[in-house]
DNA sequence: GTGGATTTGTTCGTATGTATT
DNA sequence: GAATACATACGAACAAATCCA
């Protein structure tokens, strides 16, 4: 049940008609509506929000992730670039939500720098 | 209380007292160690889960991650990367489990290419 | 090979706390 | 102050898959 009201919802972002920015109906709604617990509907939103969807504005509501503005860094010769998600200590430096990984890019002596994933592209020199 | 075990968990991994491939206690195991209930060790879990730290293997146990070996792919001129977490469709075309993020890879036309984090890396010409 | 024990997955219900409107 | 909405925690029950005696 929860995941298929995950799906349901991630449609519904991913057609627009949930547009970033729109709040999801509250948690008790989408329970009413669906005739299951609020358990099971917190359990949908966990989905989307670790696929990073949605955001949550506590206590104000759910709402479709708004895309911020990118910065890009220019990787130097010799250096690799990777992602992953970011430790718990990086998600608090960055003030990282939920579901945004981390690109990290080692340069050739092995020192290794994280750049959020969502205000950041990598590109050539 | 489930931060608390979620920090504790994590402080075993990255010690390496809990070493890749290793289990973790049984969720029953935990919540009697630390007296709380199963719910809430589950949502521990729930967080190392999207954090990438762990996996599970139902119904074995849930286990530390183990590092995949990585392939590289060459930027070309012109191209930008980013990261992110993958739709629903792209986790199940690569098998990818929670927590993993994705490399996009835009050419300068706008065709995009995903790549599974734990398994590439990008690097220069 | 059958059957029981173990372990994670899903769902329900309930209660209380916290922050915003 | 009241209403709203998300966060946290407990307990309970059953399902499904694996493992082992």
């Amino acid at each position: 049940m929860f995941r298929q009201l995950a799906d349901l919802l991630r449609g519904q972002i991913e057609s627009g008609e949930l547009a970033p920015g729109d709040p999801l109906p509250s948690e008790l709604r989408l329970g009413e509506d669906h005739h299951i617990s609020r358990t099971t509907v917190r359990q949908a939103i966990a989905q989307l929000r670790s696929e990073g969807l949605v955001t949550v504005d506590r206590p104000r509501g759910t709402f479709v992730r708004v895309s911020e503005p990118v910065e890009v860094v220019v990787l130097s010769s010799g250096e690799r670039a990777g992602a992953r998600m970011p430790t718990d200590t990086e998600r608090r430096r960055f003030n990282l939500r939920e579901g945004v990984p981390v690109l990290v890019v080692t340069a050739p002596d092995g020192t290794q720098t994280a750049y959020p994933a969502d205000r950041y592209q990598l590109a050539l020199p």
